[in-house]
DNA sequence: TTTAAATAATACATTACGGTATCATTTAAT
DNA sequence: ATTAAATGATACCGTAATGTATTATTTAAA
């Protein structure tokens, strides 16, 4: 019951370059703040600028950034473009087939659960998560503070 | 997002053994129902005969049965018997530490996903799935027919 | 006591995921 | 043109999860 580690590392790096939605984030910074393997990043960014979230600029002074606004980018989406593909399975713990030929009947109390789920990751975007300071504050100041 | 193959298998084993609860089940026909890789089952069934949940009778016309009742095996008790021990994790997306120093506004939000997870994956029970038939109509027929 | 039918233990094989290494390409500045 | 600093493509490696094979052990019945 989790994320995988590259839909982590998307999560973070897509909330991260939400801090500031016009900079030019290279893959050496996001390194720096983030600590994600770098070649293992390296490769992630290129697969994550062939979505429609990030988009890279190649050559001296490239890098990547954001390709959409903050409002227009869910985590739903991120977790899509990551790669990960268990949110639209229809059995009740997610099976790709319900093990059983009648639905049972625990399937629709999961499926609500499920439902809920992609309802907070689609309707969470990126802007909420950078408006609203830490524990629920709202505007005292950015939420992701420099690790480094 | 989601449960490991492991995880999978051991609810629908569960699950399965839940339609009778006094009933000796072989490896052989447990895997004829669910088709879970003979092999594979097996290795399965012996590791879960060392929770608490069911146990082996070796031999001659041996099996496994639960060994609990039905309404004391939560759908927690078998991810955890099966050993996923990805539900107690803290941060926002369930990341073992948060990406940030401080929690992240989204952490409460997602928090409170993670424990409506963990609240219905504890509280309900095989006799509980067992005792509503599809789709919700208590006491139809059982919820788990055979496949084979 | 032998046999048959079941599980147990253990080792091995395969696959997917996470991570690394190398070289190629792009682009701005000189 | 050359160089420097960035990303792109590709191949490889390591480990864990999944799956398979073999042999040992247990137990009831004949």
């Amino acid at each position: 019951m989790n994320f995988s580690k590259t839909t982590e590392y998307a999560l973070k790096i897509l909330s991260y370059m939400a801090l500031d939605y016009n900079k030019l984030y290279s893959a050496e910074e996001i390194f720096k703040e983030l600590k994600i393997p770098y070649r293992y990043l390296r490769k992630q960014l290129t697969i994550l600028s062939k979505s429609d979230l990030i988009k890279s600029i190649q050559g001296k002074f490239g890098g990547y950034k954001l390709s959409k606004k903050l409002e227009d980018i869910s985590l739903l989406d991120i977790i899509v473009a990551s790669g990960d593909k268990q949110l639209s399975n229809n059995c009740f713990f997610g099976f790709n087939e319900c093990a059983f030929q009648e639905k049972c009947s625990f399937h629709n109390k999961w499926e609500k659960v499920r439902t809920e789920i992609n309802m907070v990751l689609s309707t969470t975007n990126l802007a909420e998560l950078k408006s609203n300071g830490p524990h629920g504050h709202a505007n005292s100041n950015l939420l992701l503070t420099k690790i480094n």
